[in-house]
DNA sequence: ATGGTCGGCAACCGA
């Protein structure tokens, strides 16, 4: 099994970078964040001859999440349960026996405002919102835009990053809460190093180019997965072409 | 190099 993850900052606009690295990945799965499109107007029809299922939750302009699966697509959620609000940053589905978790989490905007507040709630909801539905003994993958980096070593410079909204040590606690509910870092499974990032900000001159990147995308796995896992990389790839989205495309792959 | 990002959506907001 082959699942990958990607923030589209507009499903729309990179349609062809999506159906072409479908086209060259084939990943079994593949969840897309800020979607940035209503349902009314998701483009079901550009992806139909992709053969992919797709199920998704958006809203104008902002957020939106999307699943795009090979193999059927079952028991499909959006949203915490009893909050309606967040639809357009969760959604849940099972595919072949294993739930699968997608969140486009808070980006937090600043340190001292509401939003930041907001993101560290989002984070304790989503802890009880696992301890609730899900056994950390079952297969569940819990993947997308974190909008958290780690470690010193998830960031391009963390002296100059270190207490902003994406990376600072409050953050890093509350991340880690949800986490303990029993998931692996697929990514830091298979690779310790460093300058492996998974973001670029645009307003960085040349931040693609030299590599001044954050690691805030991620694809966890509780127990029974994550000792499955044989692979866990960043493609940087479809990065580098024409109409770049600020992420990239992170995938891992499970032996069957 | 005296400038320097995107995308949505129609004036700015969010990242």
């Amino acid at each position: 099994m082959k699942i990958a993850t990607f923030n589209a900052n507009s499903l729309r606009t990179r349609l062809n970078i999506i159906t072409e690295w479908l086209r060259e990945n084939a990943p079994d799965v593949l969840c897309i964040q800020e979607t940035k499109v209503q349902d009314k107007d998701f483009p079901l029809p550009q992806l139909a001859d992709t053969g992919y299922n797709v199920v998704y939750k958006g809203q104008k302009s902002y957020n939106g999440v999307a699943i795009m699966s090979r193999l059927p697509i079952e028991n499909i959620h959006t949203g915490f349960e009893e909050e309606p609000q967040d639809q357009a940053r969760l959604i849940t589905a099972d595919i072949a026996g294993v739930s699968i978790i997608n969140t486009y989490i808070p980006q937090g905007r600043d340190i001292e405002s509401d939003m930041y507040q907001y993101k560290l709630q989002w984070l304790e909801r989503l802890r009880i919102y696992f301890k609730k539905r899900f056994k950390p003994t079952e297969p569940v993958i819990w993947l997308g835009d974190f909008n958290v980096a780690l470690e010193d070593k998830d960031v391009y410079s963390p002296e100059t990053l270190r207490g902003s909204v994406c990376f600072n040590a409050q953050l890093t606690e509350h991340f880690k809460k949800v986490a303990e509910f029993g998931f692996t870092d697929l990514f830091r499974l298979h690779c310790p190093d460093g300058d492996n990032y998974t973001f670029w900000d645009y307003r960085v001159p040349n931040g693609f180019k030299r590599n001044m990147g954050w690691r805030l995308d991620y694809i966890m796995a509780t127990q029974p997965l994550a000792k499955k896992c044989t692979k866990c990389c960043i493609d940087k790839a479809p990065r580098a072409k024409q109409k770049p989205s600020d992420h990239t495309f992170l995938v891992a792959e499970f032996k069957t």
